[in-house]
DNA sequence: TTGGAAATCATACGGATGTTTTAATTGAGG
DNA sequence: CCTCAATTAAAACATCCGTATGATTTCCAA
């Protein structure tokens, strides 16, 4: 492989981690991805197989960053006390209302996920042990005590790892409006802070 | 306009909320609809004008419906006891997990509007006195209290409104492995108890 | 019974998508 | 320098989409 090859194949990743950013799996087109990349429609199919292939390359990326951005790493997060955790554990969430991060990307393709699930994040975050969904359960865990169902962990973790996203969705709700909000680092900072709060409270105030 | 003539009317509308609730507005297609409904491409184009017209039905219908079984009908929330209001809530949010209502399939097209909004929503919404937004917002205030600024409602009603949601859509995901959950009547009604104090502890636990 | 509007029908259109094809170009090893 | 495989390029292809068209059938009032 040639070092010209290997600079298409990588502008291909970096311009399709954008575009699925932007518009998710379905949503975005190869011709899309192509054009910003400067490179042809074809490549896709040399490179990765199809558009497929492609995304699969991206959430591999995805995940790996993430891993070793160490901040949903579930082993740092036990070292932390439960409410710092988790506090890390939301901020990182809330990132992609920042734009300015390179995982704000990731995180936000993982937030497509959350809407649309695609064959090809279960085999990638399979293979590549996804520490978000452990993250959020052994966090989970640590608020609801040992005496905890498994059923109320389950939920739980489905609960938790989606209370991020909500507002990196609807952030443009937020900032029209009737509400006005103005999301900036500030903003984020006090949504972490309320959601970590909330969270907590809600976490632990479940037991009987 | 004759009996058969509102009899394909009826049975598009009927197929178009089924799949508008299964695959959203723009994964919904006229040929499936159509299809389902035993009727011919062109009849959509003849009776609503388009798409978006007959998505504009089914929306309508749906919100006269929900109106009409009391759920989004704010002051009917207001004469309950706050917990009492919020569980209702809930539980009528979670009511495609229990797919027998007719409810149910309209809860799901709700759902796929918190995800992407449409145009069509929007007005319908607004004339058709819809009230889903200002019952969480009625609901978020009453556990918040008096004191809690504009922001803290804000972002409160935009998370109460995702709740419910979370579980519909990640439905299949809590019923496979690893977790197995048996997601039937008592099972809802666990969630909805277990989400009811999560959520009232979350709500009026946030007040420093 | 019949004329004309209402409703249905099969099909075509224009545009989008992902993929495939075939040819040209590139670049490193002999 | 030549060769040949790796890579890129442009265009065609097959398939979906929502909509439009024009012919045909159905229906009801006159």
């Amino acid at each position: 492989m040639s070092r010209a090859s290997e600079r298409t194949r990588e502008a291909l990743i970096e311009a399709a981690t954008l575009v699925f950013a932007e518009k998710g799996y379905e949503g975005g087109s190869i011709r899309d991805i192509t054009r910003k990349a400067g490179a042809n429609q074809a490549a896709v199919t040399y490179h990765f197989g199809g558009k497929e292939g492609l995304y699969r390359e991206v959430l591999r990326t995805a995940f790996k960053a993430l891993k070793e951005s160490n901040v949903l790493d579930p082993d740092n997060l036990d070292s932390l006390q439960a409410t710092e955790a988790l506090r890390l554990f939301v901020r990182q969430m809330l990132l992609p209302l920042l734009k300015r991060s390179v995982l704000a990307r990731y995180i936000k393709i993982l937030n497509w996920e959350i809407l649309q699930r695609t064959d090809m994040f279960q085999d990638v975050a399979i293979t590549e042990n996804a520490s978000l969904l452990s993250s959020a359960e052994r966090l989970a865990r640590r608020f609801m005590g040992e005496r905890a169902s498994e059923e109320d962990v389950a939920v739980a973790t489905l609960w938790l790892l989606h209370q991020g996203f909500i507002f990196v969705r609807d952030y443009e709700y937020l900032s029209r409006p009737p509400h006005n909000l103005k999301v900036d680092e500030a903003f984020v900072e006090r949504l972490a802070d309320f959601l970590t709060r909330l969270l907590a409270s809600g976490l632990t105030g479940v037991r009987p």
